[in-house]
DNA sequence: CGAGGTACCTGACAGC
DNA sequence: TGCTGTCAGGTACCTC
């Protein structure tokens, strides 16, 4: 469910509630969520550790713990990190829980089973799926647009399948990707190479600013995604063209669009993005 | 490298 | 009510 916005909101949040905390026991309820499946070493490396940060790079959780261990999670598609009392009931989709110190648990939800867990000794990086080969981060001071220019030459691809491609930036999902190119007023049709230097340009600006806003209004929520405090994102209430097919576009008054592209639903304006 | 497909899993919703 | 098909904020893996 989360891209980036989402992703840095639920980071934001535990760094206020579990920064200093310890994680005296861990409950595996799921064993699918665990990348490694081993409970039994998962349990043992990670309990009586103190978490001492919170991070994000793409869409990936980064939290560190005591003994330099670190603790990665991606969300993929129904990810949830939630803050609850313990004596709290289980939701029938907490699939690991954490259990801190003070009577609070730090949930995984998980409604597809999609997320994983990864357990990273020292800066093995490798060990959590692709966060090594991760691209840029687009709000990374140094991602200039000049980077951006030369990242994107040279590239053939479709400009929408670019953009979701997480070794080419980091962070970008459907939401954000069909938000960025409207804004740029580029078809999602168009390849990587047939952009123009202003067209770029535009891209680039869009990209920073869709990301930038979604993380002002602490992400999109549509259906069920909270933050760690159960809060939900209000950004869904700015999208300019997802979920907005049918409707019409508010710079032209053409019908907004809705076609697979890339493999996903995308959603554009066929006249104010060419 | 690129395009397109499948797979992983559950739930919501539309249509019959 | 219940069945079927489709879709979903993601990514890995496969083939051509």
């Amino acid at each position: 469910m989360p891209e980036l916005p989402e992703v840095e909101t639920i980071v934001r949040g535990l760094q206020q509630e579990v920064i200093g905390s310890r994680i005296v026991g861990v409950i595996v309820r799921e064993d699918m969520l665990l990348a490694n499946r081993d409970q039994k070493k998962f349990i043992e490396t990670i309990a009586g550790r103190v978490i001492k940060s919170v991070k994000r790079r793409g869409k990936y959780i980064i939290i560190g713990l005591s003994g330099n261990y670190s603790l990665v999670i991606h969300l993929r598609m129904t990810g949830k990190l939630l803050i609850k009392p313990s004596e709290a009931g289980f939701d029938k989709h907490s699939h690991v829980i954490f259990r801190l110190e003070g009577d609070r648990d730090l949930r995984f939800n998980n409604i597809r089973k999609f997320g994983r867990i990864y357990v990273v000794e020292g800066d093995n990086w490798q060990q959590a799926g692709s966060l090594s080969e991760l691209g840029p981060e687009p709000l990374a001071h140094d991602f200039t647009v000049d980077k951006f220019k030369e990242r994107i030459s040279r590239r053939t691809t479709g400009i929408k399948s670019l953009l979701l491609k997480q070794d080419f930036i980091a962070g970008m999902g459907n939401i954000y990707t069909d938000e960025a190119l409207y804004r740029a007023g580029i078809s999602p049709y168009r390849s990587a190479d047939s952009l123009t230097d202003k067209e770029i340009t535009a891209l680039y600006q869009a990209i920073r600013k869709v990301l930038k806003l979604g993380i002002k209004y602490n992400g999109t929520t549509f259906s069920d995604y909270v933050n760690s405090n159960g809060e939900s994102g209000e950004f869904q209430e700015k999208l300019q063209v997802y979920q907005h097919d049918g409707e019409d576009c508010a710079r032209c008054h053409h019908t907004i669009q809705k076609d697979k592209i890339a493999g996903r639903g995308s959603h554009f304006c066929p006249n104010c993005q060419r």
